[in-house]
RNA sequence: AUCUGUCUGUAUUCUGCG
């Protein structure tokens, strides 16, 4: 039982939903572990549907069972969805309240937040720790600050989510002063202060801290070499990558992109084919920067080639691939290429819309674009 | 590493500021 369950675990976490699930189907016991490990990797894959199915199902739940499927409508559906769900749950523990809280906060409700926390009727580090955070995502600084004086314990996480609401406000002095005075810091809290330095036009003090990292990792080496880039100095950004003890997908994809932002798009390219001769397989982010570099250029050679590739790997189902090759076709003067992807999306958001009806007036086809207008305001898709 | 809650790096449209 035990390693079947491990086994499910791992398997979802590798995105393996079919092969979790026949594993699943295979087991001739079941505990409530199996069933949660299934939910859990649904919700992971986004397949709320498939997870709700199963939570139906199960013989048993526990308030695990509840919570990942509480997390999962937050995530998934409305959070009036959720609410409801949250209301009739049997029982609930701390991290059910969590799971609210950190919903409210990410709708912005912030004082609604607040109040749940109030309710709670026993709280922990970690739903303070949540409440920190929100308070950090919608820039209410001081409230994070005042909370985590207040709070009765605090860990790591507490100073890195500080930190990194003071990164985020440009409050870089007081950033480094929770910095010096952070007993336990972690490789995360050394990333966010080279974040705040290396992408606030200052990478000379970023490469400090950078050099006394004793946890430096790719996300390290990632933050200086934008940082660099950022300030126009490529040279330094490419040696630093050449440096780069591993490189992962992000990191070439910064540099490529980064390539491009300093009129070195070619470059940018001639990166891109050496990621796919050195074994990396491209993902929905390369794909936008190579078709934003090659809207630059312009080169509709190189985008069409890309656009194939994109096709081949699937990876036109992400909405931004397909809006950025929308632009490439549009600036590199195919309007048509370009109104052919649109019209070809399963799913269009609303920088689509924006993206062909400018390429329709960039190409002086002012009447088309008004038409497109008209259309988008019919769909549910909200013109900004 | 058998299951749930907070946490760091890259990307697509337009506009404005530089």
């Amino acid at each position: 039982l035990f390693s079947y369950n491990t086994m499910i675990a791992g398997l979802m976490r590798y995105g393996d939903v079919d092969g979790a699930k026949q594993v699943f189907h295979e087991m001739r016991v079941r505990d409530v572990v199996s069933w949660n490990t299934m939910i859990v990797g649904y919700v992971h894959n986004s397949m709320i549907d498939e997870a709700l199915c199963l939570f139906h199902q199960m013989p048993v739940r526990n308030t695990i069972s509840w919570n990942t499927i509480l997390s999962g409508l937050l995530h998934f559906r409305s959070f009036d969805v959720a609410e409801c769900f949250f209301r009739e749950m049997p029982a609930k523990d701390i991290a059910s309240w969590t799971i609210m809280i950190s919903g409210l906060m990410s709708q912005g409700q912030v004082s609604e937040a607040r109040e749940l926390f109030e309710e709670m009727p026993e709280k922990d580090i970690r739903v303070w720790n949540t409440l920190i955070a929100g308070y950090v995502e919608n820039e209410r600084i001081e409230m994070a600050e005042s909370l985590f004086v207040k709070m009765p314990q605090k860990d790591s996480n507490s100073w890195n989510e500080l930190i990194d609401g003071l990164v985020g406000t440009h409050r870089l002095n007081d950033a480094v002063r929770f910095f010096s005075e952070m007993v336990q810091r972690n490789p995360r809290s050394w990333n966010s202060i080279l974040l705040g330095l290396a992408r606030n036009r200052l990478v000379k003090q970023a490469h400090a801290f950078f050099e006394k990292n004793p946890f430096k990792d790719i996300i390290s080496w990632t933050n200086m070499i934008v940082g660099y880039f950022e300030l126009g100095e490529s040279e330094p950004a490419l040696e630093l990558f050449e440096m780069a003890p591993d490189r992962d997908e992000t990191l070439w994809n910064a540099t490529i992109f980064r390539l491009g932002e300093n009129d070195r798009g070619e470059e940018g390219l001639k990166l891109f084919i050496k990621m796919r001769a050195e074994g990396m397989n491209p993902d929905h982010a390369t794909f936008t920067s190579v078709m934003n570099i090659c809207s630059m250029l312009p080169s509709l050679d190189f985008g069409k080639q890309a656009h194939g590739q994109v096709i081949k790997v699937g990876l036109d189902c992400f909405v931004a691939v397909c809006n950025a090759v929308i632009t490439m076709y549009s600036r590199c003067g195919s309007i048509h290429a370009a109104y052919m992807v649109f019209s070809h999306m399963a799913s269009r958001d609303t920088i689509s819309w924006n993206s062909v009806i400018c390429g329709f007036s960039h190409h002086g086809n002012g009447m088309e674009s008004l038409k497109l207008f008209k259309q988008m305001r019919l769909r549910d898709v909200k013109p900004d």
